[in-house]
Parts: structure tokens; sequence; C-alpha cells
DNA sequence: ACCTGAACACCGTTCAAGT
DNA sequence: ACCTGAACACCGTTCAAGT
């Protein structure tokens, strides 16, 4: 009857399409980039078009967070079953962790709309039940799912020589002048600091430090948990 | 000979000037508020005065920056002579977070900030210096050394029932939101959620709190510390 | 239901000019 | 040295209107 998806027509935007583009863009050229009138420019439509489908700004950054938390493999952690609850814990901020390095650049959204959302608060919920294992009261818990979160956050946002957008672009410039700013420092009195730089400036192996990283929280919290584990 | 500070005069604009009113601003109202051209209101002078003391925004937010990692107590620091270095460690973040706490809107600006001033340098080279006596590579010392410093930065805006700016007008009305929407999970699918939902809107007690979250840090490292302290 | 047009109140920043 | 005036290229958002 009617054509139907033929090539040059323009489908509807639709919040999964807008959500689509905000998340390929902030990819592409950063966080700064995600603008109203950008993503409508880039539909071929006007800006207030966006407002039928999100009620205003901040509504559709909640959606790009949604839809990535919404990702997490959570099945995958509670596979883990049977091992103690520490080693499930890691298993789940490893599922965080490999979902959200995959778009660093809107990392930064999620540590403020996480639990805003149904599947932010299933990984909660899974979560708090295994630090409630670990022996943590309710508040405990609370903080420490919360520092959790935010380990695996810094872990991504943090990680070093990584480029965000349009600096991704610059890459070698970027990484030569940080090096430079590090080596013109005062070797007697920034001793540590240079013979650290490089760890600054690029990591060795992205492995070894996103395990460290795991490794560091995990045996934070077991060193606190109340339950010899 | 001619009149100097008297009543009504009003004084050239500087640095020191500008950097305040940031802050102050930002401390009263949100980090959003800080704009040039509010600053530039506030001051009674035209936004285009401003670039004449900064080159852009972004050098008078290092400012920022620069003025509250410079407050930062080193001495008391080293004043731990002696102890383990894991406890020196814990009094050098503890030190930290007095001075973030002051100032929780701006603390958002300082991941990034934070090494490109000297006093940052320096309370980095302490902190590696101290993760040197914990037996780690100047790789290692490096990761931790950032992740020791986000730890604190989370510490800080991560505070449950903390709201900055004009958030913190509504105050109540926020948390009874907050709390509000909390109670209205299903209670057999979010029973941990809803367990810890008081610590998750406030938390009872700001030492407990931020003395939870040190020892988590501190745990950790000594946790993957080759030298056992 | 889904989108446009025009307008408003904001931003940061440049550039030439004033004292 | 320190600041102003006018202008530019952006923002998010509202409101009334079109199909």
């Amino acid at each position: 009857v009617a054509k139907k998806s033929t090539a040059g027509v323009k489908e509807p935007l639709s919040r999964e399409r807008i959500v689509d583009a905000a998340i390929a863009l902030a990819d592409a050229e950063g966080l700064e980039a995600v603008t109203i009138r950008r993503l409508a420019l880039d539909q071929g439509v006007t800006p207030m078009a966006l407002y039928w489908h999100f009620k205003d700004k901040d509504r559709l950054l909640d959606g790009i967070v949604e839809r990535l938390v919404a990702s997490i493999d959570l099945p995958a952690a509670e596979r883990a079953d049977g091992q103690p609850w520490h080693l499930r814990l890691r298993v789940l901020l490893g599922e965080m962790l490999v979902v959200l390095r995959a778009h660093p650049a809107v990392v930064p959204l999620v540590p403020t709309r996480f639990m805003l959302s149904e599947p932010g608060l299933d990984v909660t919920e899974c979560a708090l039940t295994l630090l409630h294992e670990g022996g943590f009261t309710p508040e405990q818990s609370a903080q420490l799912a919360s520092q959790a979160m935010m380990s695996i956050i810094q872990l991504v946002t943090g990680e070093p020589g990584l480029l965000v957008g349009e600096e991704a672009v610059a890459r070698e410039q970027r990484l030569r002048t940080k090096r430079a700013a590090l080596q013109s420092l005062s070797p007697e009195r920034y001793q540590r600091v240079l013979a650290s730089a490089e760890g600054f400036v690029a990591c060795g192996s992205e492995t070894a430090y996103f395990d460290l990283g795991l490794d560091l929280f995990i045996a934070g919290v077991r060193g606190v948990a109340p339950e010899p584990a």
C-alpha cells in the first residue's frame, strides 16, 4: 500500500533515535557537543521538535543514562552464584565497567542519574544484597554501593591517556604537551611526580589498570567488612 | 594625600577578588550561577573587564581550584612523621577533606585541574612519597594517588542529603520528594533498596560517613600493598 | 500525534576603542 | 594598566500555530 522504509524516506523521530544520536555524538565530539540544537540539526528537524519527545534537556540526558545502565549484564553477575559475596560483587562491578568503558564521554552523566531508572535500581538492589551478605548494615551498604559505582566511574573517566571528543583528534599533540609540562618540573622538588609522570599521562596496560582499580575497591570493602570472608 | 580605601571607593578588580567572588557565588547559588556575565554584574563592571585578568573562563576556574588546593594543610600531614605510611596517608586525605567540604559546590572542578598548579603538585608529591613507602611502583602510585583524590571528591560531592546552590533553599522539599520516590518502589523487588533508603537520602552521622569513606580507601591500599604494614 | 516559526533571556568571546 | 561598547555565534526554552 504505502511506501515503508524506502530509501530517502525519513523515519519520524523517536526517543530511541534521539538517544542513539546523542550517544553517538558524545562519542564522536564529546559531551559539550550534545546540544538540543545540534541534535535537531543532525536529524534535519527544528530544535523544538525534540521537546515533543522529551520535557527538557535534562530528561534527554536521563534517557542516555538509562540506556547505558540497561545494558549492564546483570544475569552474568548472578551466574557467579555460590562464590563468596566479594567475588560476586567484583563480577558485578566488572560488568558495569565494560558497559561504561564503551562510552566514556557520557559517563559523567551517570552518578546523579543512576538510581533514577529501573535498570539502575535493579543493579543497586543486587549490589546491596551482596553487601548485606558481607554483614554491612543497610546504611553502610547504601554508602558502599554509592562508592562502588563512583569507583567504576572514576576508573573510566580517569583512565590516563583517555581523550574524549575533539581532544581525541589532536591526541598525540595533547599527550606531548602534557608530558612536556610534567618534564619541566623541578627534579629535586617533584622527584616522585617525575618518576610517576608516565603513569599520569598514559597507562601501560589497560587490563592492569582496571584490575588494580577493582582490586583496590574490593580489598577496601573486605577490609572494613564485619564478616571475615 | 589621596583617599585610600574610604567607604564608597571601589577598589579595582584583581584576580584574587574575582576568585573570591566566584567561590562565594558558587557556595550561595551553585556552580551554574558562576558566569562571566554574572560575576561582572556583581562587581559593577562590564563582562569584558574580566578578560583582562583571566584569559578565558577556564583559567578562572583553574584559579578557583588553585585557591582551594593551596589551602590544604600539608604540614599537618607531615607532622605525623614516624607513623606508618598508611596512617600518614590517611591524615593527608583528611586534610584534603576538610578543605573541600567547606566548598562542595566547586569540588567538581577539582579532578581535571588538581595537578595544574604548584600546590596540587606538592600534595601529589607528598602522596606519592607515602605510596612509595608502601612498596608500590611509580605507575601504581600514580594510579592510586589519582584514585585517592577521586575518593575524597566523591565523598564530598556524594554526601547523602547534601544540596548545593538553589537546591539548598528548597532543601526540605527536595528531600521529601526523594524519599517519596524511593518509598513508592515495589517492596518485594527492591527490598534492599528500601531498607537502605534512608541512607541514600541523608546521612545519620557525618563523621561516621566520612570515617567509613576514608577507612574504605585506606583498607583498600593496604590490601593491595606489597609491603605488609 | 508530531512538528514549525518567531521570540526571549541567557551564554562566552573578539575586536576596536577609550582613559 | 585597566576598562567599555558593540557585535557575533552560540545556548535552552516558551508559546502559539500549523498539519
